[in-house]
DNA sequence: CCAATATATACCGATATAGGAATATGTCAA
DNA sequence: TTGACATATTCCTATATCGGTATATATTGG
């Protein structure tokens, strides 16, 4: 067997970073595939293809009008990749603790390092 | 060109199921390679294979002690995760008010719907 | 109907897998 | 040294890409 397919789950999905770069895009707005192709500066065909792949792991939302089609964000697709890092979240958060913890210290050091145990 | 390579980045190489679960045993206690094995019940070739890969992204740490070696998560290297995730966080958690508020629309129906702007 | 536009799909080539089996490396013990 | 144990690496095959090019499928306008 090779590796999953992209489409198995979100994670796969966007493991390319072009497909991060695209969701980022239509993430606050919609846009269409024209405008994407402009602002990734790649063929159509690719990002169409991108597309692709995000839309069957449900990472976007399309709505056609007329010959265009617009893509938005669908941010519940990600609620996965979400859970499962933010079991890690804490350990991130608590790691920010233990540099403010060495900087206390050091700055406690640096004031004045006659305090120890007198 | 092909796809990326799982040890181009974090996102590549959690993409892998087995990767993440691994990295969820290794999470809160340092397990050595045996104890991977004997968990995931899969062949010790692929735990060392998996745990390369977490390795050369820096999602884990070893320790080695005598012929045994001892991983544990290192949290640290899921941050780009985190981070880019946490950006549409902000949406996932409008989505739980969302319903929030569809539940209490519901909950205020059913205890009595002659309140509607009576 | 025909042309033009917007998008999707098909085909091709190169590559990086993931899984399985066998083997190599490293470490302890007698 | 020899053997047993723990782990890493190598070789193999099948597969799922990703990029590029060409083409198919709407949809609109004249």
């Amino acid at each position: 067997m090779a590796r999953a397919a992209t489409t198995a789950d979100v994670f796969n999905a966007v493991a390319e970073p072009r497909r991060r770069e695209i969701l980022d895009l239509v993430a606050t707005e919609e846009l269409s595939v024209s405008e994407l192709v402009e602002r990734l500066g790649i063929p159509q065909p690719q990002v169409s293809k991108h597309l692709r792949v995000l839309r069957e792991v449900g990472a976007v939302h399309v709505r056609s009008d007329g010959r265009q089609r617009f893509y938005r964000a669908n941010p519940e697709a990600l609620r996965p990749i979400h859970e499962w890092v933010s079991r890690y979240a804490a350990a991130l958060e608590e790691r920010f603790g233990e540099l403010d913890a060495v900087l206390s210290e050091l700055k406690r050091e640096e004031l004045g390092d006659d305090c120890n145990d007198a």
